[in-house]
DNA sequence: GGCCAGGACACCA
DNA sequence: TGGTGTCATGGC
């Protein structure tokens, strides 16, 4: 039942909005960064940031290790809480390097779980910056859950009781079939759909997202 | 000029 | 476990 409710709109977001293109970002490291940088933040400015570590050519393990905090901070000011990101960032190439070699194959070569386990045992690496790592770089099947989702789900009433993390969760993962290309585009729609202001069709008044959108970011009905 | 953006961590009760 | 303060830039 719930399993058709969240299968409904998925096809309500891809019809209206189209394939998102998740994750923006031309290696699964880039994917690991911009998913640290973007911590509240707005993604127009983690591009920013990203834009001067790859100008720097610090958007690698290696090169990150060797620069000090404070480079790395000056670098991607424009995503802002910039220190504590670059400390994020540091630890990140640190635990790469000491446990992986900067071999991330052998990384995500890791069932989900020890993974995840792996993942949050990183300083700055929480649950959903790990899930948006083990799905967006490593192509396995879990559910992101951020601010926009939570929202979402509370607006439409589906909100889990606890609404823990994990209980969001497994609404989506025990409901919905384990594919990491739904996974993927389902989590960027609920973000595009959260980001947006909806408003009535300027020409037949009505919401093109069949009152979905009365869940989005504002509405003005 | 205020609000908010694709969170995590430290500290406290 | 749960609540609160902190980290900060940039666009609207």
């Amino acid at each position: 039942m719930i399993g058709e409710t969240l299968s409904h709109i998925y096809q309500q977001l891809i019809n209206h909005y189209g394939p998102q293109h998740w994750w923006p970002a031309e290696e699964p490291f880039e994917v690991m960064v911009g998913a640290i940088l973007t911590q509240a933040a707005a993604w127009v400015n983690v591009e920013k940031a990203i834009a001067n570590l790859r100008q720097a050519k610090a958007l690698a393990p290696e090169p990150l290790r060797r620069l000090e905090v404070a480079q790395i901070a000056q670098l991607i000011r424009p995503c802002g809480y910039y220190n504590v990101k670059a400390a994020k960032l540091k630890a990140l190439a640190s635990w790469l390097g000491e446990y992986y070699q900067d071999n991330l194959d052998r990384l995500f070569a890791q069932d989900t779980e020890p993974l995840r386990r792996q993942l949050l045992s990183v300083f700055g690496i929480g649950q959903e910056t790990a899930d948006s790592i083990i799905l967006y770089a490593a192509n396995k099947p879990v559910f992101v859950i951020d601010a926009y989702t939570r929202r979402i789900l509370s607006r439409l009433g589906l909100s889990p009781a606890g609404s823990s993390y994990s209980a969001y969760q497994r609404l989506f993962m025990d409901n919905l079939p384990a594919d990491a290309r739904l996974f993927n585009e389902y989590h960027a729609l609920l973000v595009r759909l959260g980001k947006t202001t909806c408003r009535p069709h300027p020409l037949c008044g009505e919401c093109c997202l069949n009152n979905l959108c009365q869940f989005a970011k504002n509405s003005t009905r």
